[in-house]
DNA sequence: ACTGAAAATAAATCGCA
DNA sequence: TGCGATTTATTTTCAGT
């Protein structure tokens, strides 16, 4: 995997900021003509600097304007429970993201409902029901100061 | 600001999964012909449901392996204390997320970077040395189960 | 409101310097 | 690598249902 030059940079910037850009548009801006750089996007696309392109949905608009980060330990830490645990959760749409965490080894899960009535529903039909699910917290976010949809290069 | 019927849906999942769709391509997928399909693009722009579109860039790879969950209390919530911490953290590509809690009025943030003396040089260099921070407290990742780009529909 | 077609623009591709 | 012409898509517009 090769390393990133100034042009590359600028390109994942622009992409970022723009994932729409045409490639005649993107070399413009960035001060190299078509090919090179359609063949950098593609590179950048293959060695996956890229993942892919998106539309940047209005999360608040869509789903809900509650972010509740929860805590979910849980009883012993077994294959099968891990996987199923992760397995369930990367399948609930109200589940925006969800790290497994040092310390007592849980999870820490960003949730996005529409209000608390919707929160308490996917705690108590949801999370509370898989299996090994020893201990939950929820702690509640009451302003969103700031999500990255792409990290600032 | 209307409601969103099933083709409007379709459209916003289907960008969501690839933003660079074309409006011929799009149309195809959810059944409808060409002109409606553009008219109803426009019209969840104007509205908001679609903030723009990116590039998906990997977080990981380029700029580092290390999720840090960043608890922050503030000594006093004053107007010009909030407004400056929010400022700062808003302008370090380290800070992928920042929420304001309920609680103890504090904030979460989520940092990225590529090792543990990155980590070291952020806080002592950053978020240390904004005027009325009180208390911090780090909980690291060990593994990224999940991070959603856009919300699921 | 949606369809279908036609016209005008723009973008990807490929040979060549 | 970079340039430019050809081929191919894409967007826009308009008349019709």
């Amino acid at each position: 995997m090769s390393e990133l030059d100034q042009f590359d940079l600028k390109i994942l910037r622009e992409l970022a900021a723009d994932g729409r850009l045409s490639g005649r548009e993107l070399a413009e801006r960035i001060g190299l003509s078509l090919t090179p750089t359609v063949r950098r996007v593609r590179r950048l696309e293959e060695e996956q600097y890229i993942q892919g392109y998106g539309a940047q949905l209005n999360e608040q608009q869509l789903v809900g304007s509650i972010s509740v980060f929860v805590s979910v330990t849980l009883e012993k830490q077994s294959e099968s429970v891990i996987a199923r645990f992760e397995g369930t959760v990367t399948k609930c749409p109200e589940v925006m993201s969800c790290f497994l965490m040092s310390g007592d080894a849980d999870y820490n899960l960003r949730v996005v409902v529409k209000d608390l009535e919707s929160y308490h529903h996917f705690l108590t039909r949801t999370l509370t029901r898989i299996p090994g699910v020893a201990h939950i917290k929820s702690s509640f976010a009451l302003k969103t100061v700031l999500i990255r949809p792409a990290p600032l290069l």
